[in-house]
DNA sequence: CCCACAATTAACCAGCCGGTTAATTGTGGC
DNA sequence: GCCACAATTAACCGGCTGGTTAATTGTGGG
């Protein structure tokens, strides 16, 4: 009576019932809310609105707003963890390719904030994948090293550590780069002259000055 | 009759009443709950019962939990500007005091964090102090590139801002330090490895690979 | 000594928010 | 068609929280 064929021309069917669609539109909005305004912040209602769905839809299929969360972080770093496993083994290209992962995902670095800032001293979701993705890049840079693209007796942990520094700080803390640059590490021109300065670093980094030269340091 | 002369044999005098003594441990408790919970989940019942104060003092010091949000803020930002404003001019010097600056005072970084992650786009608290600020080192790092110490041609807001990157991201994502390299970044042996990886990074960065070599890459 | 006022307190409140109850309605199997 | 059950909804609730009211009490000036 309500809704008698509504779209029923456009698709196949467009069922009024529909868990699984029910349950994508609850985590694309929640990943929107929860990323905006971090677990405390976000409002339930809120996410429910932007789903389009009742309320009580978030508690039925996630349990709880913690549940919810969990459920959204988990896939937020399911979703990228190809990418990050296939991480480039040359430094210049690594850097450039965290850059674009990092500034070109919002979502992705903001839920990491909240994440650092969170009650839990350390990752509580999915603490086990995360930690063979990033053992997996440790190998894969080692690896690297050993074939001379690295200086030797470099820490490997803490250059991918600064890699993910370089490449996520001002997408993490775009106030800090506003105020530093003058511009926002949206701004298409800080976008060229990070990339620039990331290419000459890197370059500076992979060159060794004693061993095997990569050469033309800029 | 409560409080006839409690403390009286010690200092000079400890009256009841004492308006600066309640603002400072308003202050101090605040900074400490806004640090860990930031200001959504910021509760000023916590912060009252920490300061030893009623919960009323906190309105009638301050206004409004947002307003004493922004001054403990404030304050916070102001406490830094001095150690900032005199940032060394060498490189590896400068890597190294900022590393000092953002792993020793977690809830500067903190508080940083929060303010990236709240609604307002940009700092919104002491604008106009923070970018006077930076332009200092700004000018700081132009006068150490014109002396030779830093290759020509840089981009130094770049540079600086690597320089921040480098030295606050670990106290800032504690988790990914832990995740990337299996401790946690106030663990002494993270902080020793830390150092000797950026006095590597900051040698790397300053020597010239064609103009004046400041040598030893290690 | 006492008063005016500043500092402090207990008690209270309205609104919000995560979560629940119970009723309703679409749907797939028969 | 119709039933059993899954999906969805409206309405509700208790507890918490920022903020307020109004009363109380210490203190310094006269």
């Amino acid at each position: 009576m309500k809704h008698p064929l509504k779209r029923s021309i456009n698709g196949p069917r467009d069922p009024a019932r529909n868990l699984a669609r029910t349950r994508r539109r609850i985590l694309r909005a929640a990943l929107a809310e929860f990323s905006a305004r971090g677990m405390a912040g976000a409002r339930t209602e809120t996410i429910a609105r932007r789903a389009r769905v009742n309320k009580r839809m978030l508690f039925y299929c996630f349990g709880s707003k913690r549940g919810l969360y969990a459920e959204v972080l988990r896939r937020k770093i399911a979703s990228k963890a190809a990418a990050i496993a296939s991480t480039p083994e040359d430094l210049g290209a690594a850097l450039k390719y965290w850059a674009e992962i990092g500034a070109g995902d919002r979502d992705w670095i903001r839920m990491h904030e909240w994440e650092a800032l969170g009650p839990s001293a350390g990752p509580a979701v999915a603490l086990t994948d995360r930690r063979k993705l990033f053992r997996s890049v440790r190998a894969r840079l080692r690896r690297a090293q050993s074939k001379g693209a690295l200086e030797r007796g470099i820490n490997l942990e803490q250059l991918f550590l600064s890699v993910i520094a370089l490449s996520a700080f001002p997408a993490a803390f775009p106030q800090i780069a506003r105020l530093v640059t003058g511009m926002a590490p949206t701004d298409p021109r800080f976008r060229r002259a990070r990339a620039k300065f990331l290419d000459w670093l890197g370059a500076r980094m992979a060159s060794s000055g004693q061993g095997r030269a990569r050469g033309r340091a800029r």
